[in-house]
RNA sequence: CGGGGAGUAGCGCAGCUGGCUAGCGCACUUGUUUUGGGAACAAGGGGUCGAGGGUUCGAAUCCCUCCUCCCCGACCA
């Protein structure tokens, strides 16, 4: 992919109002734009992020049997009056009547139309366990948007639905997501911290969140001091008491963004919704439920904000949106060996199942080098006349910083070799 | 919704105690020279100064109302 024919944004100065590193960063490597407050566009770059994000999610659902579906985001508010939540998130949800005069909303999330489906469908405990997610846009009409994409009004949500006969299936169905939901995380680049949860308006008993400490969290949490680990199953000890894990340290406040949180919903819906199925001893029963939720596009917030430096964004393998970016020094494109090298190098490099992105724009190195340090893709390889009267080219790695002086005939193999 | 900050070219800003034709840096266009860490010169293009009203001979600048964005709080998954 040529940088000249994609598109990538970037700014040199510090958005106006902004705040956040992450809100800074994103919008300075021309990953997202906001129409307006809470309600952002994602461009090619940013895209691209979000798109791995959600295939590491997808792997990980799949992994554990979840089914991926795409339910709709436009409700009628009959379906919320069945659970009473047409009252109790009336704050946040955004409701209009259409054309015809119905009153509709959008879905600030998906609980009542996945029971409404899975009732229609699931009469039998031989159809259960069923597990369903999908990946969508959910709105919220929030009071106070925050630090761009981490609190929007518009924004990407993975959820998954797990339907059960007793609560012998739904434990073994919250153990699977609590693994997976590890992994995901873990394979975003992300060190999270797993806490019991208050279960709030979503209702249920047994609740866990996924959490990443940052400046700027909206959640806080209690600490170790000295083990770095949150006080355990009781979040109601209070700062300063010591900590039950090791014993060594004290509690201290720490704030957090929550990526993801993991629900055992119980009857609370499928009760007030009326999805019951006929089981083996011949009566009818209640569906039991749990709820996973991951903010997929906060993730990307999250990433960003533990992963920089100084000069912008070091993006975890799997997650960035190029695995290498090719940078031949201005000028020398018109060089022969310069040009001809930039193209071989991309070729192989894609043939090997790399993604690559060439800067061929007429830039002056300086310009390129510092956008590059910017968007942060792991790898970097400059051609230029320097190098090669030497007959080297330079490997960089952007998150340590090493520089790799490779012949230029052994650079494909020198990157086999780095990402091993 | 309470408290605080901000809105002047695509981006970042100056100008604002009432007075020249609204400016600077970056970006953009054309040309020439450059090219290993945000190049140089020259010539250009781009503005309802957030909106509306008021005061005045004259308003980006003073007054009033409103809108938008950001931060803190409250609230929330």
């Amino acid at each position: 992919m040529n940088w000249s024919k994609y598109f990538i944004p970037t700014f040199k100065e510090v958005p106006l109002g902004t705040e956040a590193i992450s809100h800074q960063l994103s919008l300075r490597a021309g990953l997202v734009h906001m129409l307006t407050s809470g309600v952002y566009s994602y461009l090619p770059l940013g895209y691209r992020v979000l798109k791995n994000i959600e295939n590491i999610i997808r792997e990980e659902m799949n992994n554990i049997g979840a089914v991926e579906l795409f339910l709709p985001c436009l409700h009628p508010i009959e379906l919320w009056q069945q659970t009473g939540r047409d009252k109790t998130l009336a704050e946040v949800m955004i409701k209009f009547k259409d054309n015809r005069g119905r009153q509709m909303c959008l879905g600030p999330t998906h609980e009542e139309v996945i029971t409404d489906l899975v009732k229609s469908f699931v009469q039998s405990y031989r159809q259960l366990p069923v597990t369903l997610y999908q990946i969508q846009t959910k709105f919220r009409d929030e009071i106070r948007t925050r630090f761009g994409i981490v609190r929007a009004c518009e924004f990407i949500m993975k959820d998954a639905y797990s339907f059960d006969r007793d609560q012998e299936g739904l434990n073994k169905n919250y153990q699977l997501m609590y693994e997976a939901y590890k992994n995901i995380f873990k394979r975003c680049g992300l060190d999270v911290l797993i806490v019991a949860a208050d279960s709030g308006a979503m209702g249920g008993s047994v609740s866990h969140e996924y959490l990443v400490p940052a400046a700027i969290g909206e959640d806080s949490i209690l600490l170790c001091s000295a083990c770095q680990k949150p006080s355990g199953v009781d979040q109601k000890q209070n700062e300063g008491d010591s900590c039950l894990l090791c014993k060594n340290g004290k509690l201290t406040k720490q704030v957090a963004i929550e990526l993801g949180h993991i629900f055992q919903l119980g009857t609370k819906y499928s009760q007030a919704q009326g999805a019951q199925f006929l089981d083996e001893d011949g009566k009818q029963k209640t569906m039991i439920m749990g709820c996973y939720g991951i903010g997929v596009s906060r993730v990307i917030a999250a990433i960003i904000e533990k992963n920089c430096d100084d000069k912008g964004i070091i993006w975890p393998k799997e997650v960035a949106p190029f695995d290498i970016e090719i940078l031949p020094i201005s000028g020398s494109e018109k060089d022969p060996d310069v040009a001809s090298l930039t193209n071989q190098y991309d070729s192989e490099l894609m043939k090997a199942g790399y993604d690559v992105l060439v800067d061929d724009r007429d830039e002056s190195a300086g310009r390129k080098f510092n956008d590059a340090d910017l968007i942060g893709i792991p790898i970097r390889i400059t051609i230029g006349k320097r190098n090669l009267a030497q007959g080297n080219v330079e490997i960089k790695i952007r998150r340590t910083g090493e520089v790799h002086l490779i012949p230029k005939e052994q650079v494909v193999s020198k990157i086999a070799e780095l990402t091993k």
